[in-house]
DNA sequence: ATGATACTGAAGCATATACTTCAGTATTGT
DNA sequence: ACAATACTGAAGTATATGCTTCAGTATCAT
């Protein structure tokens, strides 16, 4: 069974270039024109409003992240998307989100058995405090 | 039943605030932190190696991002996340995988249906490295 | 062989980021 | 009242980003 987690992760590219290569509407483009298969730099740049040289740049912040691979053959050259570096993106945030689901559940749990009290009190605070 | 996405959504912020916002790894500090539970600035601060200005300056990123929303209640500033940017830019990564697993679903189905024959076809590869 | 194609790479430039320090302003504790 | 606390906001500065243009260098097609 082929399995997309199988290329090697040889190094754990850090979240800051993963996240930083998305924040901008140009790359996440590309990537969106990557997901749906392979293309060259002058196919990925036909939909962008800038110079081929910008969007070669734009493609080594995306390759810097480890979330586009490239190889050129001939003049041309092909790129890709790795799974794994937006697959590292995304589970930040999916660990992050149990933590304020369970957050909210003690919220509503919170609610439900006070719910005769005064709710409308100013804080967040008054929810929960630590430390 | 209270639901998390109870907050009105407003105004639907870009990916780019988000992304951006989530590349800093002080401001990835404060948001998980956050999910931890509501927590000052000062607290946000406090193990982060920098000025509190430099930190409120952050924070003020995660707001315009949409991620954190804080409330002043006398002279203390109470800051606590907002699930649905987050939830915003996982989503966006979750609908790209969609397309890159059928993606691979493909080829795994092409190398099966073609296993005897040669693989190398030009498409992605020739395995060519050069740089 | 010649010209078109597909990049490549260096410079330059305007704007944005990530801080710093310093000088305030309300609140709160004693 | 007075000092400590918890920010707030303006400047200033160094570096990073997102482009541009221009001048190449390899292919590839004819």
């Amino acid at each position: 069974m082929l399995q997309y987690h199988a290329s090697p992760p040889a190094a754990p590219i850090p979240l800051d270039l993963i996240y930083q290569a998305l924040a901008d509407p140009g790359r996440r483009g590309m990537v969106e024109r990557l997901t749906r298969g392979p293309a060259t730099v002058t196919q990925l740049a036909e939909p962008l409003p800038m110079s081929l040289s910008a969007v070669v740049q734009h493609l080594k912040v995306l390759e810097d992240a480890g979330i586009v691979r490239s190889q050129k053959t001939g003049r041309v050259r092909t790129c890709q998307v790795i799974p794994a570096a937006l697959h590292a993106a995304e589970q930040w945030i999916a660990d992050r989100r149990t933590f304020w689901e369970r957050q909210y559940d003690q919220l509503e749990a919170y609610l439900n058995a006070s719910s005769s009290e005064a709710i409308g009190n100013q804080e967040m605070n008054g929810a929960k405090d630590q430390e």
